[in-house]
DNA sequence: TGTATCACG
DNA sequence: ACGTACGTGATACAT
């Protein structure tokens, strides 16, 4: 056995404590090996005789992935290139050598120095590379300022046309932050991609958006040049204009340097993971419409928003006000420490819930306090009130762009460690819906254009279709079939009623158990969010297994498949790492389950919506059409769209995602119009 | 900087 | 006898 012999030539120079089980899942599930090994406290081991095991379990490219030395101090191993890569400022007049040399290659690493974030920043130079040692520096000199570094941006029209040349293939640490910088500069970044950050995030989900730094260790490159020395942190940063062209061209240059020298090392990996598709046909071109939703953005009714906050100014310090009659004395409603203090003890009310520190004071423990003294009502809508206002009222309108009235997020594609999206800055997956003044805070969002309107496409159930797919439960995919209310269908099992007997009870409560199935439930969680007992929380689990037991030997083969492989794949061979899934500590060990169960539930609708939004975006760009992708919530893209084009958006939208995948039960899109983000009218459902 | 809370899917 | 739901990001407060 050839993993056997491996493991043995480990452990035996190895202080492993208790580690040689996971040893053996490490060595199949090659990405844990630089990681895992590094974190056993290596004294010593023989590194070659690691090496040609390794050769012969033909896992050639996991010999430069082994601890070079049983060092724990240096972050330099003695083998790894340690010399400053040889970098060179370019000049206009040396340009048509360096075109032909890269022209030659067939790709290169880009990497863009500039003042200010990508999307706005100002180009300060270029650096370019092809391998560790073999790195360019193009300082330009800035239009508007005197700065007399560089060569004038027109004096590098080869270099731009280069970067616009679709046959030369651009490579780059954040591909899309690139795209966005270069695009500000006229330049279009044409060319088969490749993203660093993108390729680590799918050899391990784990990693969420590294520095170049810890990639470039991971992933065997040279040491990245240290970005703070150059550009100081905090108040103190500087921008790159303000260092020399030769500190420049080491930062940036080297920092091409290093995302160039590890491209190899990722890609094989990726080979050997299978996953060169996910990046090529999946990530790389979600990348690229990712950019474009950034850089055009989402207009903002911020004169709505500021209206709205002063009336809650107004209605925030009624609240106050009779709050503190109640109490007797004044406090500060936002201090949980305060108001545990003023509710527990002085008020004599029963805390329920506890935090780590203390007492709590979140929603649910107040909801269940509600009937128990008047301040606690005032206190839920005060603290419903003040959050909104001050993530989405207030903080909105301060980031509407003063060139374009729009706001731009960002779309983080490498920080979910199932494979969705994130957004941030501000974030725009988390706009309020559920209550009205949510609601009124989400009419604000509009189309560029007064005559246009905004169009929403939506997946019905998706990971509840997904579960069905992936488990292949009779019950559960006939009804997704017959296009039935699964909730009420669930109900109608779990309470042993004919599906027209179900009451609204009764499907609110299966809409919880289904739920709770995708998240790996329990009864205590069960029981918890529906407010009855274990027991009869334990019952209503029983009963949903007995009905769907294709889910039930799902999920069980799933746990096992993660015990047996240490991670857990989406439909399309997504993969997310779970180190602790053979954990002793059964606290921990279950939290892995519940993620190993969760991962390839979300991982799959989010893999499902990336290719819905590249079909989409693909259709858009075919037809010629005006409307436009803005945002993307997870099962939900919005677009803006002139009335006219409406209806062929619709169309092209619901093909797009509905047909974006062949499950073994129906994919669903619900489409909707109207003149604001709340006030969506119902158009068409797409069934594939 | 960490904790608690809460906005979304 | 335990004692948690999955995935994110922003804000206010306490330290």
């Amino acid at each position: 056995m050839p993993l056997g012999r491996v493991r043995t030539a480990l452990s035996a120079n190895v202080e492993l404590a208790r580690l040689s089980r996971e040893l053996v899942t490490i060595v199949q599930d090659v990405p844990g090996v630089t990681l895992d090994l590094a974190s056993c406290r290596l004294r010593e081991y023989d590194r070659e005789a690691a090496a040609s095991l390794l050769e012969e379990l033909g896992m050639p490219s996991l010999v430069t992935r082994l601890p070079t030395s049983t060092a724990t101090e240096s972050p330099l191993a003695p083998d790894r290139p340690s010399a400053a890569p040889s970098l060179m400022v370019t000049s206009p007049a040396d340009l048509a050598s360096l075109v032909a040399v890269l022209q030659e290659r067939g790709s290169f690493t880009v990497g863009v120095a500039a003042d200010g974030p990508a999307r706005k920043g100002h180009l300060v130079g270029l650096a370019l590379a092809t391998g560790a040692d073999q790195s360019w520096y193009c300082p330009i000199a800035s239009g508007a300022s005197d700065d007399a570094q560089g060569a004038p941006w027109e004096e590098w029209e080869p270099l731009r046309q280069l970067l616009a040349t679709a046959t030369v293939g651009k490579s780059s640490y954040q591909l899309k932050e690139t795209i966005l910088a270069l695009r500000g500069a006229g330049v279009d970044l044409e060319g088969e991609g490749f993203d660093c950050v993108l390729a680590a995030y799918l050899a391990d989900s784990r990693s969420r958006t590294p520095t170049l730094a810890a990639l470039s260790r991971e992933w065997e490159g040279p040491p990245a040049p240290d970005r703070e020395a150059y550009l100081g942190k905090g108040i103190a940063t500087r921008q790159p204009s303000s260092l020399t062209t030769e500190e420049a061209r080491d930062l940036f240059g080297g920092e091409a340097a290093c995302a160039a020298a590890i491209r190899g090392n990722l890609e094989r990996r990726l080979a050997e993971l299978g996953a060169e598709g996910l990046l090529r046909d999946l990530e790389l071109p979600v990348l690229e419409i990712l950019a474009d939703m950034e850089a055009l953005g989402v207009r903002l009714d911020a004169e709505q928003l500021r209206a709205i906050s002063a009336t809650l100014t107004v209605q925030i310090a009624e609240l106050e006000v009779e709050m503190f009659r109640l109490a007797g004395r004044a406090f500060s409603p936002g201090s949980t420490s305060q108001l545990a203090a003023l509710l527990y003890d002085e008020l004599g009310l029963k805390s329920s819930r506890r935090t780590k520190t203390g007492r709590s004071t979140d929603a649910q423990a107040l909801e269940s306090l509600r009937e128990e003294h008047p301040i606690v009502p005032l206190l839920l809508e005060w603290r419903q009130v003040t959050k909104l206002k001050s993530t989405y009222v207030d903080a909105l309108p301060e980031l509407v762009d003063g060139d374009d009235g729009r706001v731009h997020t960002n779309f983080n594609q490498a920080v979910a460690a199932t494979g969705r999206l994130s957004s941030s800055d501000p974030n725009l997956q988390n706009i309020p819906i559920r209550t009205e003044l949510g609601r009124r805070i989400r009419a604000s969002f509009i189309p560029g254009r007064n005559d246009w309107v905004l169009v929403s496409a939506d997946y019905s159930q998706i990971e509840l279709r997904v579960l069905a797919h992936l488990s292949g439960d009779q019950r559960l995919a006939t009804a997704f079939a017959k296009g039935d209310d699964v909730h009420a269908d669930t109900a109608a099992q779990v309470f042993a009623v004919s599906q027209d007997q179900v009451s609204a009870e009764q499907r609110r409560m299966a809409k919880v158990v289904n739920f709770g199935i995708l998240y790996g439930l329990s009864s205590y969680g069960l029981s918890r969010d529906l407010g009855i007992g274990t027991d009869v929380a334990e019952d209503f689990i029983r009963r949903y297994f007995a009905t769907y037991d294709g889910v039930q030997g799902y999920l069980e083969s799933v746990r096992e498949e993660a015990r047996r492989q240490g991670y857990v794949s989406t439909i399309l061979g997504r993969r997310r790492y779970l180190t602790d899934i053979n954990s002793s500590n059964r606290q921990v060990r279950e939290a892995s389950e519940r993620m190993a169960i969760n991962m390839p539930i979300q991982g799959s609708a989010a893999d499902i919506m990336k290719l819905g939004m590249i079909r989409t975006a693909q259709a858009l760009r075919a037809s010629g059409s005006a409307a436009r992708m803005l945002l993307q919530v997870h099962d939900e893209l919005v677009f803006e769209t002139p009335p006219e084009e409406v209806e062929s958006l619709a169309e092209l939208a619901a093909e797009g995602m509905a047909a974006a995948i062949e499950l073994v039960v129906p994919l669903v899109v619900d489409l909707k119009s109207g003149p604001n983000w709340r006030d969506l009218s119902p158009l068409r459902r797409a069934v594939a």
